[in-house]
DNA sequence: CGGCATACTAGAACAGGTTCTTGTTCTCGC
DNA sequence: GCGAGAACAAGAACCTGTTCTAGTATGCCG
């Protein structure tokens, strides 16, 4: 199974023209998403914004869900590598969390309409849309699992924690989604799940 | 905001006949639920198989998403009631809740249609959806506060012990769906997580 | 240059959830 | 029994995600 064949350019490699459209489709996603959150990005005005047919999005993109799981990973890879350039403060794993956790929903929860669509597709995600989610939650997951080793050596659960963490994060804000919790709840109870969670792990 | 007025009966009192539209538009949904999966319960096969005109089924429930999480109410509302029935068995908190979570699991797991599409109303209830989601997270987290608690007397951190299992056990059915893990990873994250989260509560 | 596959555009077509319209039937107070 | 309003039936209509069709442009290999 190596590579194809030889049409066209190689297949994974795009022209500078595919980055150009691949990106303006996602700017369009992001900022409809701003706009009106998850049902306001409508895959005809995508295209249209972004200045492409409705197929050629398609080709992009093969769904809806797709787009906005990848422009999710795409914001997290941002917020990740802003987090990797400095130290996580504080002394323990709960503090060094939730130092982590807090920022991120709060830089999240800025823009609740983007928010909501970006979560609503991760829980629409079928296995289709697989590849895709197991990057946002690795990337998610990297940036746990930082921050529960600190400058320490790694333990081996981890990622068992930071699995359970995620678990509860992303159900806090389909909560919050969901009319059920408010906004200031969303954080109070992820707080007191980490606390919970990494208790001994001090 | 006392009782509107004088026509028809008094509202929230359903006639024999209405009871009966309402069973038969649930046992359709979960029929074809159980057939074909989230996908499969079409509003218009719904309506014709229980023998009631679209407009109608959209008077007794307002979306799919209202009907399939109030038809998941109604199943967990049959498994609540069954172990209420018994005395659960295990020494300890982790003991007991592996047992019903298993059992819950299990019994849902029989039918993989029924529960995703059940799951996938679940995630997709936004805030018009509230209520019965309430009600579905109730029956849930009453079954593993029951089983956390034992013989014993009540513990104020039981519900929140609670709502962080069921925030894990609703993530990982997700995962499953999203075919991100398998069948047999669902039971053994849950268990991994009913031993941490419960580690100290013997 | 001549083919030829691939990418793209424009727009129609399809599918299923939801809404709306029209006419009928049921219920209840009088 | 009668009239008014609620509930219902039947089906058209609408909306948006997705797919399909026809035609055009583009790049590449010989």
């Amino acid at each position: 199974m190596a590579m194809a064949s030889t049409t066209t350019t190689s297949p994974d490699v795009e022209t500078a023209a595919q980055r150009d459209r691949r990106s303006r489709i996602v700017q369009a996603a992001l900022a409809l998403a701003s706009r009106g959150g998850y049902d306001d990005v409508q895959m005809r005005e995508v295209a249209e914004r972004s200045g492409v047919a409705l197929g050629t999005l398609y080709r992009y993109f093969p769904s809806k869900v797709h787009l906005l799981v990848n422009a999710m990973a795409h914001e997290l890879e941002r917020m990740s590598s802003r987090l990797q350039r400095r130290t996580i403060p504080g002394d323990t794993p709960s503090a060094r969390v939730e130092w982590v956790l807090e920022r991120a929903t709060r830089s999240l929860q800025k823009d609740p309409n983007l928010t909501e669509a970006m979560i609503r597709a991760m829980m629409a995600a079928d296995s289709t849309v697989a590849v895709e989610v197991a990057a946002v939650r690795s990337q998610m997951g990297g940036m746990i699992i930082a921050a529960i080793r600190g400058d320490r050596e790694a333990h081996p659960d981890d990622a068992e924690y930071a699995a359970v963490l995620q678990d509860v994060w992303f159900a806090r804000q389909i909560a919050w989604l969901g009319g059920r919790i408010s906004s200031a709840d969303v954080w109070r109870d992820i707080e007191s799940a980490i606390r919970l969670v990494l208790r001994d792990h001090e």
